[in-house]
DNA sequence: GAAGTTTTTGATAATGTTTGCCGACACCAT
DNA sequence: ATGGTGTCGGCAAACATTATCAAAAACTTC
């Protein structure tokens, strides 16, 4: 079940000597199946109701592997916990955030993005990287 | 000195039943004469070498005070801890920050914030605020 | 301006997320 | 089996921020 993603773990894990275990395939399945933008705390009852052995702290450091292979990108949207989604055949987006419900919607504006390295260019500005939160209300919540 | 704030801080403090003390003129004074994107534990020691009877709780809970009262805004990098930068008479804009020295370039461009509304409105989406973050180097860093 | 009411203060404990630590454990090659 | 390396789980520690609470200050009313 989804080996594209597993492979890209386990050649992560094999070109920096680590092993691949049962506690991070765990990990790595149960945020597959999940719905995006998980929580670790989220990802830890959901690995623990298969396998109730598995600790908070391996959740964590599984998370930070999936981040460094590029499977997971880390999100913070402010309010003190980050999240995890799927970034594997993912393209770049940003994020509107209902403060309501909690609802996340994606976006991707390509002319956003262009103006952004505009004004970074303008100013002798390397971009590496960049975030854009639109907080509010969803149509459901209005 | 500067008592368009502090008007601006006791009519916030008057409608709501607050009442104007030593620390928090203190705190404001600190907060205004300081350079932008203080820290909450930074503006302590710079209050503190004027008047070190202040609690570090006192600045919190001014800080949040200068915040409702639309003096101050909250800024939140992602480095752990939240930033507060002036408000009063200043307009909205987005930051760029150099991971490397740790400058803030300030920036706006009405065309992204005209797209975001655009694309907020396409989905049904009501804005109450929104943040857009560019992490990089800045020419100095380069 | 003194008494009474309400809010604020400072010190410290508590919170909540994330990371560090450590002895026990699994895996692999010899 | 044995040794070596990396991982695990449980818990302690780190960190910024918030809650708690008795004492002090600020405002109100007379």
């Amino acid at each position: 079940m989804s080996s594209k993603e597993l492979q890209v773990l386990e050649d992560y894990i094999q070109q920096n000597n680590l092993k691949i275990t049962r506690q991070r395939r765990a990990v790595l399945n149960a945020f597959l199946e999940c719905e995006k933008h998980v929580s670790a705390e989220e990802l830890y009852r959901i690995v623990t109701q298969k396998d109730p052995k598995i600790g908070l702290a391996t959740v964590y450091r599984t998370l930070s592997l999936l981040t460094h292979s590029q499977l997971a990108s880390e999100l913070d949207f402010g309010d003190g916990q980050k999240r995890y989604e799927h970034r594997y055949m993912h393209s770049h987006h940003d994020h509107m955030i209902c403060t309501e419900c909690g609802k996340i919607i994606e976006f991707n504006h390509p002319l956003i993005e262009k103006f952004q390295e505009e004004v970074a260019s303008r100013n002798g500005f390397t971009i590496t990287s960049h975030k854009l939160d639109i907080f509010g209300l969803c149509s459901e919540c209005r």
